[in-house]
DNA sequence: CTTGAAAAGAGCACGAC
DNA sequence: GTCGTGCTCTTTTCAAG
């Protein structure tokens, strides 16, 4: 991918609602040529979406944890995103080397809500589940230095 | 926070580039309603910005991994995330519970990359890392369900 | 990639509730 | 205080070169 393409995607991971017009002044194109480029780079998969940055306090979600997973039965076969993706409460669904499988992050409102969403993940998947609650997050959801 | 401005931030969260209009449709109110509860929202914080979601396999980030720090000297002040602000390979920093002090979420080209940029956390922070890499994401920044 | 025109949307003031 | 109307200006889309 070459040089203005490439700023494009900064320019949009920074700020998902640029206009089209600002990001033709930034890379010095034309509002068609960008706009061209734009849905280019959305077709082919670049640019996957777009999304409001929440704050999670603000809309009762205060409670982050990170959870990793290890299936009970290691020979079953590991379907387990597949088993966990209707949890509307797991935001991310990573898969990993070392001793466990997956770590998923998630987000409740309250360690009751935890507890339960931890049966569900348990009872979901066939899994083990060590979690790790999160304090704080100085910074998250920083855009990419493409 | 009232029920409309849940909507309202749920259907941001999942598209970021969602016009007023479209806002308006779905929530039944007008559109200049509209328009001033999300600068509400924008103003008061819960939306704390939009991001356009990128491919990192696209973009030449295919190596995502987790990294755990704990502090070598456990008496020094604790000031990581300032001390690793800087780089902006680490997508996020989260402050968590348990026998490490910090998670932080990185993103690089390659092994090379990432060996060095293991080295820059050490130093900078003084801290041991603790890497886990991720081989893939079956799913990843999903909307919250507000 | 650019131009230029038509369509759609955003921003703003004002009045109604 | 919140909401809707109507106006203007900007942004987006589309066609042609």
């Amino acid at each position: 991918m070459e040089e203005i393409d490439r700023r494009i995607v900064a320019l949009l991971a920074a700020d998902g609602r640029m206009s089209f017009t600002d990001l033709a002044k930034e890379t010095g194109l034309s509002v068609s040529a960008v706009h061209q480029r734009v849905r280019r780079l959305e077709k082919r998969g670049v640019i996957k979406g777009y999304a409001a940055l929440v704050d999670f306090d603000e809309v009762g979600l205060p409670l982050t944890a990170f959870v990793s997973i290890k299936p009970i039965d290691p020979a079953a076969a590991d379907d387990a995103p597949d088993r966990l993706r209707h949890l509307a409460a797991i935001e991310s669904c990573h898969s990993v080397a070392g001793d466990e499988s997956y770590i998923l992050k998630v987000r409740v409102g309250s360690p009751l809500d935890l507890e339960e969403l931890l049966n569900q993940i348990r009872a979901a998947a066939n899994v083990s589940t060590r979690t790790t609650v999160v304090l704080s997050t100085p910074f998250d959801y920083r855009p990419p230095a493409v």
